[in-house]
DNA sequence: GAAAAAATCATGGAAAAAGAGGAGAGGAAG
DNA sequence: CTTCCTCTCCTCTTTTTCCATGATTTTTTC
């Protein structure tokens, strides 16, 4: 029996590419595409598919959100993320709201029938890149923050100084000079400029 | 006569996609893809196409600097950039490193196929979404560094304190100093973490 | 070749951040 | 109950940044 697939991506080259990968397989069944999570939704009250392949950033809607209402709606169906950069985050998000497998857009054809196989025998699926990447960022140099540092940080990044954040905060200048020290030290720099820079590359601001 | 067409990309399926999409048009000849910037320039040494579509993102170097060394060897070839997102500052500096146009991933096959026209005639070609993305940011806040501000935020941005930078640029602090001022002035800005933050927005670093 | 822009340097002062060190209160986890 | 973590607060010194103002030389641009 032939899985039915069905796609959401907004990026037409890539619902082309993996039409045309999929193409010669005869274990599965296309049913279509779309390219917002609206028109995914529409689509699944008149047909349900075996599993649907889903980018995590679509233009209405993020894919994790998608995915959560897709699954409450119909668990039946599985879902497999789509995503062109490695972000941990996204990942651990996807798979926590119901996703039962994660491909990146640079996988293999043989990468994505594996993965399509493993979640319709009710297997999780991640390609190794991604599966690297949930490693290799677990071991990297972003550091945890605690709430309080992310809020400090957070007014650092808008410009204001310790008093400033003290104020906003109720806290004292002393605290926030504190809070700021550790921030420095858990990024291992020695000035707010690479604090900041850093901050953006992990995307806490 | 056909245009030969090579692609740069790191996403097996957008690759596949575009193959898919320009198969059926015979005034396009396919000559092969790239994953990597370093196995483009190895398919330049052999054979040259027409046109080249090329990724912005790559693994081992960015499609900006990879644009610049192809338009350096093959001034020839035309290049088409392509990227998923629609940022402005990338736009910009493929445009300004020798790309010919500039053409987003979720384009139809009708848009594709008009770039390559477009540019084999020697014209330029934005996909309209791009286009407008750099009209609505040029007249953004996004300022104009002069060549020695972009050294200074970027040592800025390094850790590097105004008496270091001096040394390194071989100026006086107070040079470095004057920099940095106008550096805050230009950003619309008045400390250094916003002006990190905003010039790691703008990809300034 | 004149005008504009960029790069260079300076003085002096106020504000802020960085570095070092210490310390107490409260909660969670073992 | 003790240990660990987080958040809180403190002093003191040094370094760095920010602000105001002005000026000379070199390079671009028209």
């Amino acid at each position: 029996m032939a899985t039915s697939i069905f796609i959401v991506d907004d990026h037409y080259m890539v619902i082309e590419g993996i039409r045309s990968l999929l193409q010669p397989e005869k274990k599965i069944e296309w049913m279509g595409h779309a390219m917002t999570a609206a028109s995914c939704l529409a689509f699944l009250q008149q047909e349900q598919p075996d599993v649907i392949l889903m980018d995590v950033n679509l233009p209405d809607k993020s894919g994790i959100e998608l995915c959560r209402e897709v699954k409450e709606k119909y668990p039946r169906i599985s879902i497999i993320g789509l995503s062109s950069f490695n972000q941990q985050s996204f990942i651990q998000k996807m798979l926590e709201h119901g996703a039962s497998g994660y491909v990146l857009k640079n996988a293999t054809r043989e990468e994505i029938i594996e993965a399509i196989e493993a979640v319709t025998e009710g297997r999780k699926f991640l390609s190794y890149e991604a599966a690297m990447t949930v490693k290799k960022n677990e071991d990297s140099k972003m550091p945890i923050l605690t709430r309080r540092e992310k809020e400090v940080l957070t007014l650092i990044a808008e410009g204001l100084t310790n008093h400033e954040v003290a104020d906003k905060l109720f806290i004292s200048t002393t605290t926030v000079d504190t809070h700021r020290k550790n921030l420095l030290e858990k990024f291992g720099v020695n000035n707010t400029a690479v604090l900041i820079r850093l901050a953006a590359k992990y995307q806490f601001i």
